[in-house]
DNA sequence: TCTGGGGTCCTAGGACCC
DNA sequence: TCTGGGGTCCTAGGACCC
């Protein structure tokens, strides 16, 4: 038996959590660079703002209505953590799955389900004091589509409890259930489904698992078992190391000039190479990718650019150097570029690494200016030390018009109290 | 004018082997 | 004119998630 535990309107609700008069009020959470609507309020939606819909495309009448908030991830993610420590204390074994929802794996947990989900909503709406929403079933496929159900109950707790597959009110409810909203299914797989006459979960789940193979995946048979109630999907581990790192934002505004450029790339060579050490890892590929805005006409670029480092790293000053040497081929004259990234791949763990007979390795005062380097950051801030000189305001820098302040992890952006 | 960031997994198809 | 069969490995790209 799985339980789904998910916060509503994560976003806005940590929002709220620190700024009541927001209560009531239509808030939209925006994008990095305050460009669409990434999460939304009982009142925005009731105002028919679309999830991701982009900022400019609100009427600017509606507009002036709302309460638009940037995105404020320092706090969301510590909010997260807090109510992962919460449902960590009550249950054995917790697999967060993003940064507002965790899966509970409840086999061996009491048999009086009802009252361990009520415990669990009631513990966090106490103790962290975010609204959740809960949903058990025998698979997590299940587990989520309950918890879609919890969310649509008056009153509280938010709990919908099918202990399995043919638990009363769960065939009504998959026959009304677009077949796009079955985790698994995006849009394009909705569109091919239903040129098969599947257009609801219940059609998805009693459609022949051959014919789901044969058109489709093995993915797309085990998500129609899963509806079925047959758990297929491998738990969601934690230790897995993670296979790649991704760092990019889109710029303040279209650019070409390659000093910014390189500015910003430094930027996120620094942030690649710190994730990189936090998980003790050693990258042996680099990446990088510039890219056109794909809604405006014109020659658009893309396409990655990639090199193998000369022996697996996590030093930040090499990872730049072959990121700027991408960059240099990648660039173009004349072309207003929208985003920059770099990209690291083959990751290995540092600890036991094998070096092969033919390849080098990181010099060890590379690795002790790299410890040095993360030692200073952990004592005085991410400011304390960058890569080159950093100026805030830059044009590749992104706007954040509408930032709350970061009120669980910073002293200095608590609001002044007047004694 | 303004359209996010960061991941994972699967498959098709090409390159290559004998 | 006719031009094998069977396998592995890798990569690019598509699809999905929040």
């Amino acid at each position: 038996m799985y339980a789904l535990i998910d916060c509503n309107n994560f976003f806005v609700s940590c929002e709220r959590l620190f700024d009541p008069a927001l209560e009531g009020m239509p808030v939209g959470v925006l994008s990095n660079n305050d460009g669409c609507i990434i999460a939304r309020s009982e009142e925005l939606k009731a105002l028919g703002i679309a999830m991701g819909m982009p900022m400019h495309q609100i009427p600017s009448m509606q507009r002036q209505r709302i309460v638009f908030k940037s995105s404020n991830y320092a706090l969301y993610g510590d909010l997260s953590s807090r109510v992962q420590r919460v449902l960590a204390a009550r249950v054995p074994a917790l697999e967060p799955y993003s940064i507002d929802e965790c899966f509970l794996d409840l086999r061996g947990m009491s048999n009086d389900l009802d009252a361990l989900g009520r415990e669990l909503v009631h513990a966090v709406e106490r103790e962290v004091g975010l609204p959740v929403s809960l949903g058990i079933a025998p698979t997590r496929t299940l587990a989520k589509l309950a918890n879609r159900r919890a969310k649509g109950m008056p009153g509280r707790p938010q709990l919908c409890l099918w202990p399995d597959a043919n638990a009363p009110d769960l065939s009504h409810f998959l026959r009304q259930l677009p077949v796009k909203a079955v985790w698994g299914i995006g849009s394009r797989l909705a569109l091919r489904l239903a040129s098969l006459g599947i257009d609801n979960a219940a059609a998805l789940r009693d459609a022949p698992e051959a014919l789901l193979r044969k058109r489709f995946s093995v993915v797309m048979a085990r998500t129609a078992r899963e509806l079925r109630g047959t758990p297929c999907l491998e738990a969601h581990d934690l230790d897995t190391p993670r296979r790649s790192i991704l760092c990019s934002r889109s710029f303040g505004r279209l650019l070409n000039e390659r000093d910014q450029l390189s500015d910003a790339l430094r930027h996120h060579c620094q942030r690649a190479g710190e994730k990189l050490r936090r998980d003790d890892m050693l990258a042996s590929a680099i990446g990088v990718f510039l890219r056109t805005n794909p809604h405006h006409a014109g020659p658009q670029q893309s396409h990655p650019l990639w090199t193998m480092l000369p022996f697996p790293s996590a030093d930040t000053l090499r990872l730049n150097h072959y990121a700027q040497r991408l960059l240099a081929e990648l660039w173009q004259p004349g072309i207003a570029y929208q985003k920059l990234g770099v990209m690291l791949a083959d990751l290995s763990p540092r600890r036991g690494s094998q070096t092969s007979l033919f390849e080098g390795h990181e010099p060890a005062r590379q690795e002790a200016l790299m410890q040095t380097w993360d030692a200073i950051h952990r004592r005085y801030g991410r400011h304390a030390l960058t890569l080159g000189l950093q100026c805030r305001n830059a044009a590749w820098q992104m706007n954040s018009r509408y930032h709350s302040p970061r009120y669980t992890t910073r002293w200095d952006e608590l609001p002044q109290v007047s004694t």
